[in-house]
RNA sequence: GCGGGUGUAGCCGAACUGGUAUAGGCGCAGGACUUAGGAUCCUGUGGACUCUGUCCGUGAGGGUUCGAGUCCCUCCACCCGCACCA
């Protein structure tokens, strides 16, 4: 008997795939199509990361497993690789991005050949390829032609390191989620996509997706949906008529508002500077809180003196504040205080000894008197509302508002409009032109792409210009409308642009001239039946990807409004207890580990150490058990072999089939491989083997060991054919419900919930014929015999249990 | 503070709608085969004890139930999001 070699065997079959080209699949013919994504990798300098492999392992067992449930599986692969990372890396060892990019292009598609994943490698995309940033550039005009990209002065995010504006979601506790640098906040005109005009849809729809529950909280809390009312108040005292409108979720409450506060960037502050009596205080004030991003939250505020406003429910006079606790970007950017009932009014109410009127009792006991009392409970105070509960008057106090005029009910939303502007060089310039005369010009379509110019100094000077806006002959040009000279824009945009439709470009990489692929293709491919991926996406690529996809379906590209039918999130792979660092030193470098213990060993182990949901810890002790897995697997091979099949066995393997089926179906591939252990392990003590069982394990064991699975169905088994036939073009093993269930079951006997005895009995005994063989077992009269028998419980096929007095 | 998740052996981890807690693997111990083994195979492996049986055991404490890792209540610890969102 020859030991198995693992590294022989998997690169010749490796090589026999490729050429046999068995993992392409024919996009406009596939009978039943399966579209698997994953996550395409950002092309670190570093290589392929452990946690991608560990990501595209599991995503590729489900692809395998159901290609042999007789899916046409799509399972495509490509590079994210635009994008600061790798340019700041670029920059550090002083090469040329375009050579470092060429390098790890290279280095990853090698890697991700060796993994052995069934992608289909006639279909790759690189988003740094000007054939693929021409559509992303076309996405933008599309985009633009909608009204939904925008230029705007705000205040944006700042990274003094990376210099360049980042997006909230890469804001991480006030740090730069690339570098960790502090972030800080600076006015610029930016462009933004208006991802909050699909706010509304992005929210409703979580509800029917088959999403990961927790990635959807992430996005409903991301989208931050509440529902409330605006209300108008009319400022008195100045020489105009103005009103502030405010938002809030507590329309109930309004006879409680004792002041108006709006938040340091209002407009109304400039608007109604003449008629603000201390407006030079207020200058100093808005001075010194401009710049508010300091961790702790110590709430100042100025009153406006000589303004106060009317509080359209009672027609009383309140004062207005400015005060740094308002946001200027959420709801109306001003609101009413209540301070009885929010935490964060009372505390301010506290600190300036403002009035407090307590409008809502809790319907039993009394309120604090040094809390706000912020739950639901029954009016008082107020008028008409008297009595009623919050619910109520909620309700009664927007159709109150709506009738006199002075608010109706409204929803706010905490997103935000997605920043994708750039001042960097390493992504798709932004295809927009200014001109003098006509303003911003979006460039026809039939002139993109705009080509990224090769530059040889491409390190920001911190102008907060990104560096194409020092190349002349890129950004001079002329107008697309009045053809005089005009200047192109210098940002690229966002490299989560370049992610948010990548699925899309998978199905069309055979069309030069076309973003898109043809409908029929995209009506049979879309949605993409199961895409794996880390959860660190929650709410960055994961609702950009959805906003673009509904944006896409509304202009009539997509069959589809939702990108993805289902959407599940694997944990963090660790090592030896703690996450994964240079810093900590525990990197795992795949190819070591592949060169050593061959591909399959490494898959098998990556599956095996845990529950793809948890995550799991990589300890290197445990991948030892996998080569000798496979090694027992071997052996069983080598086994005398046998045509006739007892029923025992076959049942056995029918219980294996199920668990193994049951399992890949709800992504639990620890387990699943756990039942193949142990069918090993059992037909192993047979010391004979039919031929039967071992094609039906060759079969399942695919999914995992996908190399192993080949050579042993070619060589093995014999299984040899001209012309090349795979084991993957086989079907999972079929099984007999019947042969499934166990004819003989361990029975067990409880006296008072306490295990007294395991009988071995056959399936399918009534309770009296259990009963007898239960009472008669000798440990359990032990417990019996002197007592009296009160209750019976009968669990058929499971238990017994005798309740004694 | 809010939201999501986790807590089971020496370690990684199983356990379907409440029904044999600890499957599978690692490690460890003993044995076999060996010149040798860190290869392979077999056996054992939660703890305690008055040791062919009894008791205790799923983060802690209560509860429901014939029966709880699983359901309910009150806590604790850790991880991950969001965080003045009105």
């Amino acid at each position: 008997m020859t030991n198995y070699q693992p590294q022989s065997v998997e690169e010749k079959w490796r090589s026999v795939w490729e050429k046999e080209k068995v993992y392409q699949v024919d996009l406009d013919r596939a009978p039943r199509p399966f579209y698997n994504l994953m996550m395409f990798p950002y092309p670190s300098a570093e290589g392929l990361h452990i946690g991608n492999t560990y990501a595209f392992v599991h995503s590729d067992a489900y692809g395998r497993y159901m290609r042999l449930k007789g899916y046409d599986v799509f399972e495509p692969i490509g590079l994210d690789g635009f994008g600061i990372h790798s340019e700041n890396y670029a920059l550090k060892i002083k090469e040329h991005i375009r050579d470092v990019s060429a390098r790890t292009e290279k280095r990853f598609y090698g890697q991700l050949k060796l993994i052995g994943n069934a992608y289909d490698w006639s279909r790759t995309l690189e988003t740094y390829h000007p054939n693929y940033y021409r559509w992303t550039q076309w996405l933008f005009l599309k985009m633009y032609e909608k009204g939904l990209a925008y230029r705007r002065q705000s205040q944006v995010n700042w990274c003094p390191s990376c210099q360049t504006v980042l997006a909230d979601e890469q804001v991480i506790n006030g740090r730069c989620e690339r570098c960790q640098s502090l972030v800080e906040s600076k006015q610029m005109e930016q462009w933004f996509w208006k991802i909050t005009d699909y706010a509304e849809k992005l929210w409703r729809n979580l509800d029917r997706i088959d999403w990961s529950e927790e990635v959807k909280a992430a996005q409903r809390s991301w989208i931050g949906r509440s529902e409330g009312a605006r209300i108008n108040f009319l400022v008195k005292g100045g020489s105009r008529q103005s009103r502030i409108e405010v938002f809030t979720t507590r329309p109930d409450t309004l006879f409680g508002c004792t002041y108006l506060v709006l938040s340091p960037q209002h407009p109304l502050l400039k608007e109604l500077q003449s008629e603000i009596k201390n407006s030079n205080q207020l200058a100093d004030y808005l001075k010194q809180n401009t710049v508010s991003q300091e961790d702790d939250h110590q709430k100042t505020g100025l009153r406006l003196e000589g303004l106060v406003a009317i509080n359209p429910a009672n027609q009383k006079e309140v004062p207005i504040f400015v005060a740094n606790y308002i946001l200027a970007d959420y709801g109306t950017g001003a609101i009413m205080a209540v301070p009885a009932h929010d935490q964060r009014d009372w505390d301010f109410a506290k600190l300036n000894q403002l009035e407090i009127i307590p409008v809502v009792q809790p319907t039993q006991g009394q309120p604090s008197e040094d809390a706000p009392y912020l739950e639901d409970g029954f009016l008082i105070n107020s008028d008409f509302l008297n009595g009623c509960s919050t619910k109520e008057a909620k309700s009664r106090m927007i159709s109150w508002l709506k009738e006199k005029g002075y608010g109706r009910a409204d929803i706010s939303y905490r997103l935000r409009d997605w920043c994708v502007s750039r001042q960097r060089y390493w992504g798709p310039p932004i295809p927009m032109v200014y001109c003098q005369k006509c303003g911003w010009q979006p460039v026809p379509e039939s002139e993109l792409p705009i080509l990224l110019p090769d530059l040889n100094d491409f390190q920001p000077d911190g102008s907060g210009r990104g560096p194409l806006s020092k190349v002349p002959e890129f950004y001079e040009t002329r107008c697309p409308k009045c053809h005089q000279p005009a200047r192109r824009e210098t940002d690229v945009s966002d490299p989560f642009v370049d992610s948010s439709w990548f699925y899309l470009r998978y199905l069309s990489t055979d069309f030069e001239n076309q973003a898109l692929a043809p409908r029929e293709r995209m009506v049979r491919w879309l949605p993409v039946d199961m895409y794996i991926g880390g959860r660190e996406h929650s709410v960055l690529h994961l609702l950009y990807v959805r906003f673009v996809s509904m944006v896409l379906y509304d202009l009539g590209y997509l069959p589809e409004e939702e990108p993805f039918k289902k959407f599940r999130a694997h944990g963090l792979l660790i090592k030896d207890g703690s996450k994964i660092s240079k810093s900590r030193g525990n990197i795992v470098n795949p190819d070591e580990y592949l060169a050593e213990y061959g591909v399959d060993a490494v898959r098998l182990y990556l599956m095996f150490l845990g529950d793809m949901r948890q995550g799991g810890d990589w300890r290197d002790n445990g991948l030892k058990g996998m080569v000798r897995f496979i090694n027992r697997i071997w052996a069983l091979y080598q086994l005398p072999r046998q045509d006739s099949v007892d029923e025992e066995t076959d049942r056995m393997m029918a219980r294996a089939i199920k668990k193994t089926s049951e399992d890949l179906d709800q992504l639990k591939f620890n387990t699943a491989i756990a039942h193949l252990m142990t069918l090993v392990n059992q037909l192993k003590s047979k010391g004979k083997v039919s031929v039967k069982h071992l094609k039906q394990l060759a079969i399942m064991i695919g999914p995992f060991a996908p190399h192993l699975s080949e050579e042993l169905w070619q060589e093995q088994l014999g299984q040899k054919q001209d012309p090349f036939r795979s084991v993957v073009n086989q079907s999972w093993p079929q099984y007999d419900q019947s042969m499934a269930v166990k004819k003989q079951i361990t029975f067990v006997v409880q006296v008072d919930g306490k295990l007294r005895d395991r009988l071995e009995l056959s399936a399918g005994l009534d309770q009296l014929a259990a009963e007898k063989k239960a009472r008669s077992s000798e440990r359990v009269q032990k417990f019996i015999k002197d007592r009296k028998v009160t209750k019976v419980t009968f669990v058929p096929d499971r238990l017994i249990n005798f309740v004694t007095e």
